[in-house]
DNA sequence: TCTGCAATTTACGTTTACGTCAACGTCAGT
DNA sequence: ACTGACGTTGACGTAAACGTAAATTGCAGA
């Protein structure tokens, strides 16, 4: 269960919103460890107060973001080149096309992704089907039920 | 390019559809050496002709449920885990409810992703919107566009 | 029969994404 | 001054998913 931001010694009344290591780690249910390797990875560079590790809001978001690439089966170094890409504006013309074709790439990525998902999430459907018919039916249901998914 | 299936040694003309390891790997573009791994790991189980690999049709259709599972980020126990209950058929009723509930955690999973695949298509849309706006201006654009997107 | 290709087994190597100590610093509270 | 609790930096370990090389075998065509 996420902790919702609350009050912490790295937040004084009215700074800047900031996170300590843990705060996060809580928050998106991962460890600390992680949130490290993904700084060694250059995923995040939080600020440091003392040795220890400050996170900002941008953190927080480039972590999230990061989260959600996982999730969608991206390694780190991909998600880096993204996450990059979407917080340094580029200008030049050459880099803005660049970019979109990267976005492209992506962009099929997800839509193939999706495509998996939705049939995928039709056998399920068919599948929970057959188990609750299956299991209705009080005697000799498998012959019927096979019959019936046939 | 998937190659389609056709005639070869394996498959004398009226018999069941059979298929050799390089021509699934050909047609999935994947190494033979991944498909004798997934065999290794269980999800594959072909007959064999002497010493060489045979595959069914069904060993086909497993392979590909396999590869939608690894496109969709699912590790191949995982994999194997849903082939196997998929294809057979439980009929107690324990064994049923159980798969219930394993169909019900691979739903929430994958509409979770769908969800971020959602948002992340958004996101990669206004990006793209964002860039084709830049490179349309002809100059000084960058002010006025980011003062759009904001 | 020789050549060569395709397939097989065995075994070790590699990359990714962390887990798991170990050893140490630091600051708050008692 | 002592004790935790939390944080830090190495360093090594590990599981997953293959890659890659070596040695071997079977079969087909010249």
């Amino acid at each position: 269960m996420p902790t919702l931001p609350r009050p912490s010694k790295a937040m004084p009344r009215g700074a800047a919103q900031l996170y300590t290591i843990t705060e996060l780690a809580l928050e998106f249910d991962i460890t600390a460890r992680a949130i490290r390797f993904y700084e060694d990875m250059g995923l995040l560079t939080p600020a440091r107060a003392g040795r220890n590790r400050v996170y900002t809001l941008r953190d927080r978001t480039r972590l999230k973001l990061t989260l959600r690439g996982k999730r969608l089966g991206l390694s780190l170094q991909e998600i880096k080149q993204l996450v990059d890409m979407y917080d340094s504006p580029s200008d030049t013309t050459v880099q803005l096309t660049a970019f979109l074709q990267v976005l492209g790439e992506h962009r099929r990525l997800l839509e193939q992704q999706r495509e998996d998902i939705e049939i995928t999430l039709a056998e399920i459907a068919q599948h929970e089907q057959r188990c609750r018919t299956v299991l209705a039916a009080p005697k000799a249901a498998s012959s019927r039920a096979r019959r019936r998914a046939a």
